[in-house]
DNA sequence: AATATTAATCGTAATATTACGATATATAAA
DNA sequence: TTTATATATCGTAATATTACGATTAATATT
């Protein structure tokens, strides 16, 4: 117990729970915060301007990598992310046809 | 350790991160697309049509009612659910802030 | 009243996530 | 080359999530 099942759900269903399970946390919404502001950041602002430990923020930049959304290029001794707006856009198209697939107000039974 | 720092994040990182994660589970999304088709939907029949145990499903249900997305009312022995339109678009007006934040194409660093 | 049906809750095992200190790695500066 | 700086990874403890059988609660049917 305690797997989720992914093989009984559509591969929209998986990619769209995995969308936001990528952002499903307070510290990932403030990184991809960040990197809309600024267009890019280096780790170690993002690690003093949120209050975890370098350990912390870097296993959550990699799981927003994991999911393709952010990139990062080596800058000298430090790493400077940014959002790839490719799959930024994605994400938002996918989230759209969700949110919008809502028919006309007032039919629901409840 | 182990425990979100919810206290060091803003009221909007943490409700955007809490919205996202109501839908992080392919399980969730099923069952809101079923309601999005249906406009409503009995409660056994969410258990019929996405291959879990009721008892599991009942979980899921719980947890989109913990944060306002979805209703449930009583009809006889069954529970007969639906979309909470005025939290949905609350939803929609949310995830389209944190989306169309993305300024002009072209400008980040990597 | 007795039985059937439906959904919620309880208990719990398996798994996943979160956080952080410690360490490793890799480039820059002295 | 030695030392400093920045980030990733490892190891691990605490916590959270997922799934499901069993049970409970509440209404419907007989």
């Amino acid at each position: 117990m305690g797997v989720t099942r992914t093989e009984i759900f559509t591969q929209e269903q998986n990619e769209l729970a995995q969308m936001m399970k990528a952002l499903a946390h307070p510290a990932r919404i403030a990184i991809i915060q960040q990197l809309l502001k600024s267009q890019s950041c280096i780790c170690g602002d993002l690690v003093d301007e949120i209050g975890l430990a370098q350990a912390t923020i870097s296993q959550h930049l990699r799981e927003l990598k994991a999911v393709g959304i952010i990139k990062g290029t080596i800058e000298g001794t430090s790493v400077c992310y940014c959002i790839d707006e490719e799959v930024w856009k994605h994400y938002n198209k996918t989230f759209g046809s969700l949110f919008n697939s809502l028919p006309i107000v007032g039919k629901s039974c409840c």
